[in-house]
DNA sequence: ATGCAGGAGAAAT
DNA sequence: ATTTCTCCTGCA
């Protein structure tokens, strides 16, 4: 069953369980399921893998079909040094981020595929993170790839094009069906959308996803930020907001104020910022509710 | 039991 | 240029 090693994705890659859990499943990616704490599976880059971390905090790969663990050392954008942009953020005057930043070191953002990324953030609105990876579940098995073991690679827009918006519905993503089927038609309709948006500026290419049916800032800014390679995205969730309102005195800041705010204080890396503060944010308990 | 969730879009201020 | 309502579904 374990024919294929386990290998080191990278022996600079370490992270605490907690950190592991948060950029797996911690809101960017919608394709990883639990199988212990130290260990999921998931589909990416058109394989399937087993990722786990060891007790000294390596991580540790391998993939069921075949795939080069190279693949994820991309997909975790190994390339990019974040301790290195966490320590450009403003956290020596902002003593929220760097709280934040402490308390989840080692905390990055994923490089996913844009169109995988765009597929779940359709999904996202008014929902948790489990029902999302229900609907992707639902789709890849229907719209999908067999990889390996029972498991489907998201489908493809091109593989969406055409679907009815009624048939959509029966895989529980409700009024979001008419959003899916509508960017399979824009995409079916403009094929080189998706790989022309890498190469736009970051005003531009956020522009362009808006134009998108179901797609608002804040979904474009998840895309860019968690598919697109922007860093400087910004997406401004219920969390965010109420950081930022609670957290700087900005509780009559209307949501493109609380943006404008946080593109100048945070800067270029407002991204990882925000990712920080999402984490240190939805790790306490909420507001109203013990326990 | 129902309000409401990591939202968007259109209508109504 | 804001605020309000509706859109499905299933948790809490």
């Amino acid at each position: 069953m374990n024919a294929v090693p386990w290998s080191v994705v990278d022996p600079s890659f370490r992270v605490n369980l907690p950190v592991f859990g948060e950029i797996l499943d911690g809101g960017q990616a919608f394709c990883w399921d639990r199988i212990a704490p130290n260990h999921y599976r998931g589909i990416v880059r058109g394989h399937a893998w087993e990722i786990g971390v060891d007790a000294s905090g390596h991580v540790l790969a391998h993939s069921i079909s075949g795939g080069d663990p190279a693949l994820l050392s991309d997909y975790f954008a190994l390339d990019i040094d974040f301790d290195h942009l966490a320590d450009q953020l403003p956290w020596r005057s902002d003593t929220l981020l760097a709280t934040a930043i402490e308390g989840w070191q080692g905390l990055r953002i994923l490089r996913q595929d844009l169109g995988e990324t765009l597929l779940g953030f359709l999904c996202s609105s008014s929902k948790q993170i489990v029902q999302i990876k229900e609907i992707l579940r639902l789709l890849a098995r229907a719209y999908g790839q067999p990889i390996a073991d029972g498991l489907y690679s998201l489908p493809t827009w091109e593989a969406l094009a055409g679907v009815p918006e009624a048939e959509l519905r029966q895989y529980k993503m409700g009024y979001r069906a008419r959003y899916i089927a509508g960017v399979a038609e824009r995409l079916a309709a403009e094929p080189a959308f998706l790989e022309t948006l890498r190469e736009l500026p970051f005003a531009e290419a956020r522009q362009a996803l808006v134009s998108l049916p179901g797609v608002g800032e804040k979904i474009a800014e998840c895309v860019l930020l968690f598919g697109g390679g922007f860093l400087e995205a910004f997406p401004i969730d219920t969390w965010i907001a109420t950081a930022l309102q609670s957290g700087y005195g900005l509780e009559k800041w209307s949501p493109s104020q609380l943006r404008q705010f946080a593109g100048i204080h945070f800067g270029p890396g407002a991204g990882l910022a925000q990712q920080y503060l999402f984490a240190h944010m939805r790790r306490r308990p909420r507001p109203r509710d013990d326990r």
